[in-house]
RNA sequence: GGCGGCGUAGCCAAGUGGCUAAGGCAGUGGUCUGCAAAACCAUUAUUCAUCGGUUCGACUCCGAUCGCCGCCUCCA
């Protein structure tokens, strides 16, 4: 654990960034809006997922304590709607998207959260506080449902920077006679026929989509606490009407930074269930290793948006084999004893210097883009060092670059990245391609021993002919020192 | 209409009031090879949407213009 210097996070309620520092030293909560679990998640719930999972994991190396809460809602419209149309419940059919939400999270390799709390298991919860703020004035009950009353909590609107007034102007709401006002909204709705109910001191009825969080944080991390975060589309309403909610209820401060992610686009245009233009996890990580959505999504910093396409995903998949092929370089290099090879000063130094540098990256806002340029840079000068350096290096100079090749992996390990065995991870690349080839290694195997023995013969044509009739079947040939070693040809 | 963000090489993407404007992909040149391929190395922006202003000095600060996107309704 390294004295930390200070890292600055943007905190979306000012618009700056800070000096973060723990409510109590050491440690740290972190509550993050999860999913509203009523179908498959699509990319941009896996960005989120991502970026929470880097931003706990990097607070936790530099050597904090994380408590991270992130929920789950399986009660609201959407859900109700769905289960109606399947002829199922709410429960069966949350819990199912949150059983493929979990698959979805293990196969990208994002751990699970501390706490994964639920909105039904927490009815009570959300019934205690809404009786603090009909207590207070700041929520009213009216024909079976409660609202909030916005024009009773003075803040309303900072952390969206927008006020009422404004709000109203082009406010696309709609007519409900129940409300004192429009922006007003509901902590409690009561229940139509055959909608999921509890029991209420207001009748029966189900929470609003707001309450459960505030309800769930404050149970888990108290009344005021470190992080809150989510997607950017969350800020309005979500966000605001949580820390209304929140604040009003315990008089207390809230979340003490907001962090909000930018949307993943296709074409430039937000992913989104409405328009339809959505790639499913499980649908993406058919085609790619996971470690690709990763890089790809580290790539941009987490507050850009991050534009999805196929293309991006070639080229961050060519950027995940350079890294695995360094590492795996680094291995072959002999020791010798020779005491002539040295390694420059300064490539020495930039080696040196990767876990400095990676840091001063992070700890600003989470620049995971920079640190993994940074890592790039280090892998180049490891490439040319090994390049350099083919028949040995000396065993300060080795130790020097085996040990920055473990120091990249623990570093790119904060991302998710380089967590399989360089070997392993090149070999499985390597099978996982044949499965859309129509050859077997075996016969491949065989047309190579041919081609060697022609090669042997100085038979040219012979030796090109198998190499042609080998790239008709996608598999294309090296020839290397130990002998001719073969890959699979990118499909285009 | 209100509020917010963005515009950096062919593509993606960091960054800074003044040292060489990271890095990745693609391209080009090389090493290697019988020729290739793969891998690796080198190289690729006198310039940061446009126009003004502040400054000794701006891509970075301010203003305007153009273009793109988001939020204001459910949404990661």
């Amino acid at each position: 654990m390294q004295t930390t210097p200070e890292t600055r996070v943007y905190n979306t309620i000012n618009g700056k960034k800070e000096t973060f520092s723990p409510l109590e030293p050491g440690r740290i909560g972190i509550y993050v809006c999860g999913i509203t679990a009523y179908d498959y998640c699509h990319i941009g719930h896996a960005r989120s997922a991502l970026v929470f999972d880097m931003i706990v994991k990097y607070l936790r190396y530099r050597g904090f304590q994380v408590k991270y809460v992130r929920n789950f809602t399986d009660i609201d419209d959407k859900i109700i709607k769905r289960a109606n149309e399947r002829n199922t419940s709410c429960e069966v059919l949350s819990d199912e998207f949150i059983r493929a939400f979990h698959e979805d999270m293990a196969a990208l390799g994002v751990a699970p959260a501390d706490i994964e709390p639920k909105a039904t298991e927490h009815v009570d919860d959300i019934i205690s506080i809404i009786k603090d703020l009909i207590q207070r004035e700041l929520a009213y009950p009216a024909g079976g449902d409660v609202y909030f009353r916005v024009t009773r909590f003075k803040e309303y609107g900072t952390l969206s920077g927008r006020d009422l007034d404004e709000m109203q102007a082009g406010a696309r709401i709609e007519v409900n006679e129940n409300k004192e006002h429009p922006m007003d909204f509901a902590l409690w709705k009561a229940s139509k026929p055959g909608e999921p109910t509890w029991e209420s001191p207001w009748g029966p009825g189900r929470p609003g989509w707001h309450i459960e969080c505030s309800a769930m944080s404050r149970k888990y991390l108290g009344d005021t606490f470190d992080f809150h975060g989510g997607g950017k589309d969350l800020i309005f309403p979500h966000h605001e009407n949580e820390l209304a909610q929140s604040v009003g209820a315990s008089g207390k401060p809230f979340a003490r930074y907001w962090l909000h992610h930018g949307f993943v686009t296709i074409k430039d245009e937000k992913m989104s269930k409405s328009l339809g233009n959505f790639l499913t996890i499980r649908e993406v990580l058919e085609r790619f290793h996971p470690e690709v959505l990763r890089l790809l999504v580290f790539s941009s910093h987490y507050r850009s948006p991050l534009d999805y396409s196929e293309a991006a995903l070639d080229d961050a998949a060519t950027g995940l084999d350079r890294l695995y092929q360094c590492l795996a370089a680094i291995k072959g290099i002999p020791k010798t004893k020779a005491t002539e090879t040295t390694i420059a000063q300064s490539d020495r130094e930039r080696l040196e210097g990767l876990e400095g540098r990676f840091n001063e990256a992070m700890r600003d806002d989470f620049n995971s883009a920079r640190a993994l340029g940074i890592i790039f840079e280090v892998v180049k000068t490891i490439n040319r060092i090994v390049q350099e350096n083919k028949d040995g290096l000396p065993p300060q100079y080795l130790d020097l670059v085996s040990s920055t090749g473990k120091k990249i992996t623990e570093l790119a390990t904060i991302m998710g990245l380089l967590t399989q065995e360089p070997d392993e991870y090149l070999r499985r690349k390597r099978e996982e391609m044949l499965t859309g080839i129509d050859i077997s290694a075996e016969k491949i195997e065989n047309l190579i021993r041919e081609r060697t023995e022609a090669r042997a013969l100085k038979d040219w044509s012979r030796s090109d002919a198998i190499r042609d009739q080998l790239l008709e079947h996608g598999i294309i040939l090296k020839d290397g020192p130990e002998g001719t070693s073969w890959s699979v040809k990118k499909q285009t």
